[in-house]
RNA sequence: GGGCGAAUAGCUCAGCGGUAGAGCGCCUGCCUUACAAGCAGGAUGUCGGGAGUUCAAUCCUCUCUUCGCCCACCA
């Protein structure tokens, strides 16, 4: 036995003992210039700012097979991993850290603050690339890339450049997401609607200029009725007909605006039927103010305090300004009260505050003409999700698309590359220096870039390409996009899935991958998401730790099944940290029982003279299972794959196939010494195998497996794949083993139930037709070692009277018990087996009786139908039998 | 207001029209020289309710109930 066999596997060690060895091996580099079909896949970059949690665990640990398996299976394999800028949550993070230091990003300015977010950067990506690196991922670490790396930025710029000047790209006036604590601009997916927060619908009276009377208007937010420039009502409401057109004198400001007659924006329902219009700080008003060209009032500073167009409020915050206005109305006896309101509130993702609509100019992508073919590929099959439920949600996201803020207030990210002159042109370029060439900017002309940075997703989007040199027409390019398989979380599929498809149509003229797995998301024991202020997270670095990391893996991937949430259970992965063992605990029996065979000799597939029929059986399993598992990973049937494996390892192998065998390595086999050479063969074949087939959901412990193995060489993952067609269909030994161990069973079952002690032998006596006997003989020293049973032919002998009786098939066994059984007790338990027994009979007798189902069902269903009644009704009546004899 | 999903053993969940499954938990008996991190045996289900399609429904259709989730500019 190897010496370095220890007792039980040890995760962490083989983590030390592997990783690093595999990366300094080259084993993950891609090669673009190697033959073969390609698998090539892009990490969703986790942000900087991130440390591993239980989603990335599952995403990468999914992509990790992915991986490994297609590299064993003769793929050109490729995953290029990296990391995301993440610009709102760097300055969320950078300010946070400020606030502590009593100063902030504006005092630090915009260099400094750069300096720290870079030095944060360097700090924060190291971690959570050394947490992805626990997982065993083998991503081609030499093309790491940033969002943010030169190349990368130098992507983003020729993007924004096509774009612009393509007309897809325009800077305009808008009314946009403004989030007045981090200070920026949000698109609207970044935008979090909360749904039915208590909130009150206030209302008062707008007096007429004229004097002749008021119009009582409603809103949610009275602040705003400082920025209210006309009040519209339905054109064809008879209550106000008569007032379309007269002026309101605004009761704070003074300012006067009219009455308008706008069918869109009122429901002559709702409330008054009289509304408020504030152009600059609602999206329907705006639509208002441009239709009747009125006038747009900004009330507020980037800050969320009102500015000079507050009258009294200037410089107070909004929710102050919101109790004063409703005081001062009050005070002027136009308050027309309150009533309760559910409403919608929406909050910056990142900061949590409430978003203001905010008139600003700002740059947009046009949406829509890169919508239009990225939906198309989708319906006509050229990107397939998986599961197909979530094309539902793409088509519904893509079908009614709106324009695409990308400008933000932030420092952190990559700067708007359009340049302005002192009367306020805009030149659009790669550089200062490509802007004044393309439009012959002298010297003497003074030019400023653009402050702002660009969306984060504006150059995630680009990821799949932009990771392979983009806009450079690189070998990487040419062979490995499109990219094979995205997976990520379905959280992401507007901000970061669609654009991908969107931006990889508009400048790679193909999509960015053929398939888009999207795992479920992963909950905590109660369904509730895990999150940090809820205290529910569990972390995997710790469950690898506690498990290790191979059975942490096996957990994630026995828990993805397709298209459903899953809630996270200890218990799960304790389990499987037992399979783990398990395996080792076989591979170590085996591994005593193979060291005295010449390598060269094991390798060799059994001879037939040294065969058996348990060799034959459990390659058959084997077979199957490595069939099931191949199909399944390759439809993203994660959690087939590893129950398939997990079955046959557990169920077969180790609690048939290991014992079965025992007497043969020992040399005690009935067909003596010739037997071993070929059970030895057939473990060293199935661990062989097994190991291989395991890696990809298990790298480190198959690694381990592979370095104790005679007569393997190099890293596993350098081998291939065990293909079903390694081994033969064997149905005959299926079938065969299949009734000695119902045999076994149906002895086990009586012996437990009449309490026979574990070690005596029974006397079995067996009344059967002349080949089942036959059989069952040939396997008498299994029965034996397993049923603890010496089995004897009734050979036209009388059934003894006093015995207990088990029918498998068409055998009877009688199993004389004397003294031990309480025959009440076995009359008891044949008559639930009876009973159990007549319920099947009659279905399948109620089922073939209808002619139609005789007429209809396929013949095969038919045929087996009638062999399981003759089975049925051939155990009934041994049963009754048995039964009579008690009586 | 739209859309999507879920309901199966005590718990967490698989289940790909043809006699209901796993892990954990529970009961009984076992330290059998790979594994007590184990072995053998056992109990537990109107597959949420109702209707329909089908020879046949846990699975397909409709409906109801109960829970989730996503999208949406109603004052």
């Amino acid at each position: 036995m190897n010496e370095s066999l220890g007792k039980h596997y040890d995760a962490a060690a083989a983590y030390e003992k592997y990783y690093d060895a595999w990366e300094a091996a080259g084993c993950f580099k891609g090669k673009p210039q190697q033959p073969g079909p390609t698998f090539t896949m892009v990490i969703p970059p986790p942000n900087v700012t991130g440390s591993l949690h239980m989603g990335h665990a599952l995403n990468n640990t999914l992509q990790d097979i992915l991986a490994r398996y297609h590299r064993m299976d003769g793929y050109n394999t490729v995953w290029i991993p990296g990391t995301d800028h993440a610009s709102i949550a760097v300055h969320w993070v950078l300010e946070r850290e400020f606030k502590k230091e009593g100063t902030n990003r504006f005092d630090l300015g915009r260099d400094e603050f750069l300096k720290r977010a870079w030095a944060f950067k360097e700090e924060a990506e190291n971690n959570i690339l050394t947490q992805l690196r626990a997982l065993g991922v083998s991503c081609d670490w030499e093309r790491k890339r940033f969002t943010m790396d030169e190349g990368l930025s130098r992507a983003v710029r020729e993007c924004f450049v096509r774009l612009y000047e393509d007309g897809l790209i325009y800077r305009a006036q808008r009314l946009v997401n403004w989030d007045p604590v981090a200070q920026t601009t949000l698109s609207d997916l970044e935008v979090i609607h909360e749904e039915g927060a208590d909130g009150e619908l206030w209302s008062f009276a707008y007096p007429l200029a004229d004097g002749s009377g008021e119009i009582v208007v409603a809103t949610t937010r009275p602040e705003t009725m400082l920025g209210d420039t006309a009040v519209a009502v339905h054109p064809d409401d008879d209550r106000y007909k008569s007032i379309i057109g007269k002026m309101i004198k605004h009761p704070i400001t003074g300012r006067e605006f009219p009455i308008v007659a706008d069918a869109i924006l009122v429901d002559p329902e709702f409330g008054t039927g009289a509304v408020k219009v504030t152009p600059a700080h609602d999206p329907n008003d705006f639509e208002v103010g441009v239709r009747h060209k009125l006038p747009m009032i900004n009330l507020l500073n980037k800050d969320g305090t009102f500015n000079e167009n507050g009258g009294p409020f200037v410089g107070l915050d909004r929710f102050e300004v919101r109790r004063a206005v409703k005081e001062k109305i009050e005070s002027l006896g136009l308050d027309r009260g309150t009533e309760a309101h559910k409403m919608n509130i929406g909050r910056s993702e990142r900061s949590g505050t409430v978003v203001e609509p905010m008139l600003s100019t700002q740059w947009f992508v046009k949406a829509k003409p890169l919508a239009a073919p990225a939906l198309a590929a989708v319906e006509n099959g050229f990107t397939k999700f998986v599961p197909t439920q979530w094309e539902n949600t793409y088509y519904a996201w893509l079908r009614d698309i709106r324009d695409w803020c990308i400008s933000r207030q932030l420092w952190w990210g990559h700067q708007v590359p359009a340049w302005y002159d002192d009367e306020e042109n805009v030149y659009v370029g790669h550089s200062e220096a490509d802007v004044r060439t393309k439009h012959a900017l002298g010297d003497d002309i003074k030019l400023r870039q653009d402050p702002d940075i660009l969306d984060t997703w504006f150059s995630s989007a680009l990821w799949p390409f932009s990771t392979m040199g983009w806009p450079d027409k690189t070998p990487e390019l040419a062979r490995w996009y499109p990219t094979a398989t995205l997976t990520t979380g379905f959280d992401i599929i507007f901000f970061w899935v669609a654009r991908m498809m969107m931006m990889g149509q508009y400048l790679m003229g193909s999509v960015p991958f053929k398939d888009v797995y999207i795992h479920a998301l992963i909950r905590d024991k109660n369904g509730d998401k895990m999150s940090k202020t809820k205290g529910n997270v569990v972390n995997p670095l710790e469950m690898i730790d506690k498990y290790g990391c191979d059975a942490f893996r096996f957990t994630l991937t026995a828990f993805a099944a397709q298209g459903r949430d899953m809630r996270w259970d200890e218990n799960r992965a304790e389990g499987y940290s037992k399979f783990v063992n398990k395996i080792w605990q076989a591979f170590r029996f085996t591994m005593s029982h193979i060291g005295d065979v010449e390598p060269s000799e094991l390798q060799k597939f059994p001879a037939a003279e040294t065969d058996s029929m348990y060799n034959r059986w459990i390659r058959h399993k084997l077979r199957e299972a490595i069939l099931q598992y191949g199909t399944s990973i390759k439809e993203y049937r994660f959690n087939e794959a590893a129950n398939s494996i997990y079955h046959f390892i557990w169920d077969e192998l180790c609690d048939w196939y290991l014992e079965l065998v025992k007497p043969a390595l020992y040399g005690k086999a009935e067909h003596g010494e010739a037997t071993k050479l070929g059970v030895q063969q057939t473990l060293y074949l199935v661990f062989h195998s097994l190991a291989r087939a395991l890696h990809p959901v298990m790298p480190f412990f198959t690694e381990e497996l592979w370095a104790q193995l005679p007569a393997t060489e190099g890293y596993i993952m350098n081998a291939t794949m065990p293909k079903p067609e390694d081994f033969a269909s064997e149905h005959e030994a299926a079938k065969e083993i299949d009734f000695l161990q119902s045999t076994i069973v149906a002895v086990r079952r009586v012996r437990a139930e009449f309490g026979v002690p574990v070690k005596e032998n029974v006397e079995v006596l067996v009344r059967t037709d002349a080949s089942s006997w036959e059989t069952m003989a040939s396997h008498s020293v299994a029965l034996s070692n397993l049923a603890k049973a010496t089995m004897k032919a009734l050979d036209g002998g009388s059934v003894p009277e006093k015995s207990a009786t088990e029918v498998v098939t068409d055998t009877e066994l009688f199993l004389p018990l004397e003294g031990l059984i309480d025959f009440a007790a076995e009359k008891v338990r044949l008559e639930k087996d009876l009973k159990k027994l007549d319920k099947e009979i009659n279905g399948l007798r109620k089922q073939l009786g209808n002619q139609k189902f005789l007429n209809r069902a396929p013949n095969e269903i038919v045929a087996d139908k009638k062999s399981q009644l003759s089975d049925a009704e051939g155990r009934e009546t041994r049963v009754k039998a048995a039964i009579e004899r008690l009586s």
